[in-house]
DNA sequence: TTGTATGCGTTATCAG
DNA sequence: CTGATAACGCATACAA
């Protein structure tokens, strides 16, 4: 049998609600203080979350929702939760969602359950779209991390996609690029503002992203970016820069140029946004610009917990960072 | 105010625990049921985890701990484990030993606090023992997955590492490469286990790894399978075939491989251990031997549960699958 | 400053 | 088959 807080009592001589009293900061005398600090090291005494959230009418938890195929965000992101979390004396309870079903069960249970304080949807889209209605029926907290739809009057965190999509512009024009192509993968809101980004900045520097050269496959996976290159280099635009919506399509291209003998910058300069891990593991290395996901999981945990009414109305914007590594570099006369 | 168990007892004139029988399935009449049945589904009720889990004596949680850079293993392991849990009513509660420190503090305080019923550790080491002692003293069932070192009595689940080495011993062997050199990262248990297959794996073929191309860097990260690297090529030693004791470090190796000109199978074979997604990713595909992630949570929650004597005893062994990519071909005539 | 009493939402043990 | 009632371990008005 554990020690509970009637153990610690009664061995100290005194009412329960003194030691609960002390536990939490509240005047308790020197003497009796002292006491309780001797008895409960020498018990081994610690409180029982459980009861103390059933009587707080808390959970002490917070759940995280996310996409199971998005293990390099992944990491970081958790750090970043994690961290803050362990300021508010909340801890975190995962689902990935496993199950092949359209809707997030277990986080649905969650919240039917009464098991959550918050929750965190991460890359909220089409299948979460029930899972956003109930908490907001039930009352929970929820913030949307770097969603994929618009869904208005919510807790927003979010990188600045669009500027992201500027940058890649004017590293592309620096280099000397003029033409250029697009394939964004699936045609996300996020993916959108890259797309905007990327245009506007390169009109700034005069020159035209080529309609005809911007396309969206539907899909993110690098097997993806792998067809789509196969699709590209038969047709062999004259292009000297390809963006990609994101790293794991550039990746899956780049390995396509790769096997077909196209020499990554010498031929053609890639791009790729997000910065995952693998990004910098290839050779070379993709260029790209990196969401602070660390920071975007520590944010989205301060917004759980802000009940502010500005909490729901403006969303945070992180700015991304250009990281540059060798799959891009200047244009060279000769041609391919 | 939420309905609670109360609420659904007056509007359907019965007693609580009428309610509870009937939510546990337990006797109750026809027309009762019926009643209740509806009442509970006109109010949207539905119980309390933290109320129920008190009365159980139980807390509705396994903890996970895991070093945060495993990021490939991760995702795997997780949908397993979560798949899982699910069957038992418990869910997933998550910390990677983000913070600096040389224990694991979050999860400590998941034991002191009671928060959890079971406990996975991925990877125990040094690191890790001090929480494993506190389980122990704690009576929190524990299984340790991968453990890089070893602990005595314990419930353990790991990949069949002797085997894997053997299983990259004839697939070289199958080659024809001779010349065979060997870097493993750290010297954990795992790894000196691959090894000994390898060399095991090499002899019955009548293959003799030669004790000075074998070597331990006592680091894991790609950037050490670089350092690695820069040393190799700089002695340069007459070797066919290159064995690296994980993926991580084969991609840092083949990284510099490729900066440096060599190419990938010709005049240098490259394998690696565990397959992680990056593995599938560059080009040259890495050939490796898999770790099947996903059933080894699965496994690990099952022996979490398991209170028979037995399962502290038997350790489960996984056996591990060879995938062959790009990175491996035969030994050509012609010398370097 | 401390003790008493009550509530948090369930489950389980009894009688009836 | 059903209904009181006592746990479960803690927090907190309120009274002393």
């Amino acid at each position: 049998m554990r020690p509970t807080i009637s153990t610690v009592a009664r061995h100290a001589g005194v009412a329960v609600s003194t030691v609960s009293r002390y536990l939490n900061g509240h005047y308790v005398s020197r003497p009796v203080k002292a006491r309780l600090s001797k008895v409960i090291g020498r018990l081994g005494y610690s409180r029982s979350w459980t009861a103390r959230n059933l009587s707080l009418g808390r959970k002490g938890c917070v759940g995280l929702v996310v996409d199971s195929n998005q293990s390099p965000w992944f990491t970081q992101l958790l750090i970043g939760i994690e961290k803050e979390l362990a300021t508010r004396e909340s801890s975190l309870m995962l689902s990935t969602g496993y199950s092949g079903r359209s809707d997030s069960g277990i986080a649905l249970e969650w919240i039917q359950g009464h098991r959550i304080d918050g929750l965190i949807i991460v890359k909220y889209g089409a299948r979460e779209r029930s899972l956003l209605a109930q908490a907001l029926r039930s009352k929970i907290p929820t913030v949307l991390l770097a969603p994929r739809e618009a869904a208005p009057n919510q807790r927003v965190v979010r990188s600045d996609n669009y500027h992201a999509g500027v940058t890649i512009a004017n590293h592309l024009a620096d280099l000397g690029h003029k033409k250029i192509a697009f394939e964004g993968g699936v045609a996300h809101l996020d993916l959108k503002d890259r797309l905007r980004g990327l245009t506007a900045g390169l009109a700034r520097r005069d020159i035209r992203l080529n309609p005809k050269l911007v396309s969206f496959c539907g899909k993110f996976e690098p097997q993806a970016g792998m067809e789509f290159a196969n699709r590209f280099f038969k047709k062999a635009p004259a292009v000297t820069a390809m963006v990609l919506g994101n790293d794991s399509l550039a990746l899956g291209f780049m390995r396509v140029a790769h096997h077909r003998g196209i020499r990554i910058p010498q031929d053609l300069s890639v791009t790729g946004f997000d910065d995952i891990p693998e990004s910098g593991l290839v050779w070379p290395g993709l260029t790209t610009v990196a969401q602070p996901m660390r920071e975007m999981g520590r944010l989205a945990c301060r917004k759980l917990f802000d009940l502010s009414p500005a909490a729901t109305h403006e969303a945070i914007e992180c700015p991304m960072r250009l990281v540059v590594r060798e799959s891009t570099g200047p244009v060279l006369p000769r041609p391919r």
